[in-house]
DNA sequence: ACAATGATACAGATCGGTCTCTACCATCGG
DNA sequence: CCGATGGTAGAGACCGATCTGTATCATTGT
């Protein structure tokens, strides 16, 4: 029973898990369609059955991708509860951490972007898309700090969060962690004023 | 005589010429060989004569693109010379200026770095290496403007940086430019004292 | 005549995607 | 309790397209 629901549960779901390793680890365009299906133990057909394409593989992967990513962010923001300035604060510590893990291969989304370039393919609008929802959840948390200008405040963090997914895998473990993390309180504090 | 000037020039520049604009707009892996051969009219085998392989086509856009990129900081910084703080907001504006341009497709280097994960790749060292030398040429401005912690500006204007190149592409042409500019002030005047 | 180049055919590998066939398992009618 | 049925999955051959890279031969400018 166990190994039949073990079944049930997976294809799909297996699919999907190797992928996801698979396409962050080594980048999109460089892992085939027969690799997954050799690691994800899965017969080829069932990989066609579930998505209509490899396109389609990639699209499931980042939009599963941006669900993680919003219940991180809800789960950091959760522990500074009404305090938004330190909510902002910790989601750039928590970045600062995430950047230095060994495994950390750059921002998912950006390097699909970045690999997958025709405007019309819907993966690469998934990762558009989450950049502006990044930036919106951004300016909504600088209002809530009572930012002079959120809309300013917002676009700085933005550009320093796409940063610090940009600069990890170039400057390995040991690099701006600490940086984001500063940069980050240097901005916001001087957009609130100094009162903490 | 100038046609044969033209041509003798040409071969590997037309070839390198062509490959640039295509892997830069295209991506790497997008384009194929036989592309780049149709582009630039020149037989296949004068490319293989003049470039080892394709990954060697691409290590020597990757250097030219340093070597422009390094002509780009020197001629902002000669703008200002002596005031090393207005060298670094210059870099920035420059920079915000950049991105807004409609044919921006971000970093040439993270870009190649996202789609070229084998750390073997000749072509991914020069990306590397491009990227620590930007963050040693921050360093040096950085301390020259006085900064009470030379090595943490830079880090913070090095994640700024690469967060500018990245939000580019993202964002569109009416993106962040304001934002990069104006977060470098704020870190830099923060970083070496509120005094101009 | 000679060196460099263009044109083209070709080789070998790999890619995404389709097809066929078999095996399993859950359900349901008797 | 038992046997037929249908849906899901594994295994692997196969196809056409495309990729990098090589070999061959004609052309051209000096």
């Amino acid at each position: 029973m166990d190994a039949a629901l073990e079944r049930r549960r997976t294809a799909r779901d297996r699919i999907l898990d190797t992928a996801a390793e698979l396409f962050y680890r080594e980048g999109i365009r460089a892992v085939g369609i027969d690799v997954i299906i050799a690691r994800s133990g899965v017969a080829k057909m069932s990989l066609y059955r579930n998505f209509e394409s490899k396109d389609d593989l990639v699209r499931a992967y980042l939009e599963r991708n941006a669900v993680l990513h919003q219940a991180w962010w809800d789960r950091v923001v959760a522990r500074c509860p009404g305090d938004p300035k330190a909510q902002l604060k910790g989601l750039f510590v928590s970045l600062g951490h995430w950047i230095a893990h060994p495994q950390f291969q750059g921002c998912p989304f950006t390097n699909a972007a970045a690999e997958l370039r025709d405007p019309a393919n819907p993966a690469r609008a998934v990762a558009l898309a989450q950049k502006r929802a990044m930036r919106d959840r951004l300016r909504a948390l600088a209002a809530a700090a009572g930012a002079d200008d959120p809309d300013r405040l917002a676009g700085q963090l933005h550009v320093l969060m796409e940063g610090a997914y940009a600069t990890g895998p170039a400057m390995g473990p040991d690099g701006e962690s600490g940086a984001v993390a500063s940069a980050s309180a240097v901005l916001i504090d001087a957009a609130c004023g100094a009162e903490s």
